[in-house]
RNA sequence: UGGGGCGUAGCCAAGCGGUAAGGCACGGGACUUUGACUCCCGCAUCGUAGGUUCGACCCCUGCCGCCCCAGCCA
């Protein structure tokens, strides 16, 4: 047994530490992750993956990385290499075991003839609707195909034939011969291979029969020597073909087994205020409610990256979310606090004015320039400090001023007084507008008393704002994420004829475009995150963004009591 | 009405017969040159009805509710 976190405590560390302590696998313990190269990893994938990976390093085991290629048609080399980045991101290493479950499409044929052999499995040549039609109901058993008793040598001839290429895709099969009136579905003779004339990302043409998931699967499990074998929940009802298919494979072809793998079946994934099937976030992408798969408003791995989310913050959420098997939609607000607890020690303080306000500090000298200096971390020394530069003319937050305040508003308003960070106190003395109005300035004046850090007045104010000045800042834009959907669960609320994309926020994208950033982040590194002071996290985009344009992507807010109050 | 699962606070989730961990959210307070961070405090008798037991969230029985399965997808 093996302490890995007090703290963790699942069925599935319960179960692996009992079969640790029962000696099962001469102690060993090995993982795999196994994707079909068919779409884009989302967080719930980062679930599975760091389950996996973590239970092979706390345990001192081995994780595989195994593709689940075993359908042409839907698989490409372009998902193969986006979950290889996505995985590697996420810090799942799975050393020199990258594996493709076609590579053992030799030796499965194999075991599929001594199936064949051992009287087990046989060649149907009923159609697919005769297949369901034989197959039964939910209550009702299965009837036998008038081809499950076939000779041995006709079934071996037939499949030979099969893989030869003499039949038409659709119309034959070999099926395992188990038993047509179980109450579960999948035991009633299952397909284990079919023809598919297609040509196949890795394999080529070389292959024009294909096994199915539940023969591949517990083969190639069983053949790498994982001993267990993490699924989520909607295979459960898989387990016992799984036992079979491991099974016979251990009687059959104990030379390609290494290990008497189990299935043990988790609940998977869901988050509040999105989705998570491989259909809908294709909607999304296809039918253009997004920009694009790693859209930083979408779910995936690859759109968390976009966004500026470390892999840190997304295992830290996984970890905490724990495993078991009940059904669960786990709140979205987790994950924004884990992302910004990690943000909070790591990201260095810089001030960006986003919906600027022009502030003329009338008492200030017309080309005087004082470098006031800010802690990259307050309180931390140890991450330095930069300098920004104070001048006649800044810019504030919009937001951070009110003609006529409420109650408890510690910042800017006609008469009051607010500390410029690091800078002075500045008192607001005239406010000008425009002709309809709208406030496009205000006139200040400072009080050379307040220097931060030498402030010899003895003022106290409550209220601290940002700034940029005009002449120093760089311009740059901002974009600010929503969630993408109106309803913690987008299947909700919905009318006749509509669906979860009648669902999505109109406002789940807001692009900033005349922000102003301190000049110290003209010198910023592109993958550094950063926090806005009192604006949030935000992370260079890596797409957009260039010395000539910056774009910034919000990660994730700043929690904001004043505004919740507020609401 | 077949088979397989699940039901502990608003959301996750420990617990494995000895008298309900933890996190998030939420509410209150302290601190604060980020209304941030940090820190304190508060926040459940375990779907339900019986039974077994000195004692049950944990064992048994019935009921209720929810999820999955009838691809030659994975």
């Amino acid at each position: 047994m093996i302490e890995t976190d007090s703290e963790k405590s699942n069925f599935i560390l319960a179960i692996i530490n009992k079969d640790l302590a029962d000696g099962l696998n001469d102690g060993h313990v090995h993982t795999r992750f196994p994707p079909e190269p068919n779409g884009y990893l989302h967080i719930g994938h980062a679930k599975a993956i760091l389950l996996n990976y973590s239970i092979a390093r706390d345990y001192k085991g081995k994780f595989n990385l195994r593709f689940d290629d075993t359908n042409p048609i839907k698989e490409e080399q372009e998902f193969v290499d986006s979950i290889l980045e996505d995985i590697k991101w996420l810090g799942a290493d799975w050393q020199d075991r990258l594996y493709f479950t076609s590579d053992y499409f030799e030796i499965k044929y194999e075991f599929a003839r001594r199936l064949i052999k051992a009287g087990r499995a046989y060649v149907c040549d009923l159609s697919p609707e005769e297949i369901r039609d034989y197959r039964g109901t939910l209550t009702e058993p299965g009837k036998d195909s008038p081809y499950r008793n076939r000779a041995v040598e006709e079934n071996l001839a037939l499949f030979e034939r099969m893989k030869n290429g003499e039949f038409p895709d659709g119309s034959r099969v070999l099926r395992a011969k188990i038993d047509m009136a179980s109450g579960n579905l999948n035991m009633r003779d299952p397909v284990i291979y079919r023809i598919l004339h297609a040509s196949h990302h890795r394999t080529g043409d070389k292959w024009c029969i294909y096994p199915m998931y539940d023969f591949d699967h517990p083969f190639s499990d069983a053949h790498e020597g994982i001993t267990h074998s993490l699924c989520s929940i909607e295979y459960s009802d898989h387990r016992p073909l799984y036992d079979w298919i491991v099974d016979n494979a251990l009687e059959l072809i104990p030379e390609a087994i290494n290990c008497r793998s189990r299935q043990y079946e988790f609940a998977r994934l869901n988050l509040t205020y999105t989705v998570m099937s491989k259909r809908k976030l294709r909607r999304l992408v296809e039918e253009g409610y997004v920009q694009g798969w790693d859209d930083p408003r979408m779910p995936t791995i690859a759109a968390l990256r976009r966004r500026g989310v470390t892999p840190e913050a997304v295992a830290d959420f996984c970890d905490r979310i724990g495993v078991a098997r009940s059904d669960s939609t786990v709140d979205l607000a987790l994950l924004e606090h884990c992302i910004r607890e990690d943000l909070n020690a790591k990201a260095h303080r810089f001030m960006g004015v986003l919906e600027p306000l022009k502030v003329i500090i009338t008492n200030w000298p017309e080309d005087k320039v004082e470098w006031v200096e800010l802690e990259n971390m307050p309180g931390d020394e140890k991450a330095g400090s930069h300098k920004a530069p104070f001048a006649r003319e800044i810019y504030i937050e919009r937001e951070d001023f009110m003609e006529e305040p409420p109650k408890k508003f510690h910042r800017l308003s006609p008469g009051s007084e607010v500390r410029l960070k690091g800078a002075y106190i500045i008192k607001c003395e005239e406010v000008v507008k425009d002709s309809t109005g709208k406030v496009i300035e205000l006139r200040c004046s400072y009080d050379p008393e307040t220097k931060s850090g030498e402030d010899s007045s003895g003022k106290k104010v409550r209220g601290v704002i940002h700034w940029v000045s005009v002449r120093h800042g760089l311009p740059a834009t901002v974009r600010l994420y929503e969630n993408l959907f109106l309803n913690e669960n987008p299947d909700d609320d919905l009318d006749e004829g509509q669906d979860f994309t009648d669902n999505i926020n109109p406002d789940s994208l807001a692009v900033l475009e005349n922000c102003v950033l301190e000049p110290a982040l003209a010198e910023c590194h592109r993958e550094s995150r950063f926090q806005f002071m009192r604006k949030g996290y935000f992370f260079q985009d890596p797409k957009d963004s260039s010395k000539e344009h910056l774009v910034f992507n919000r990660i994730v807010g700043l929690r904001d009591s004043w505004a919740k109050k507020n609401k």
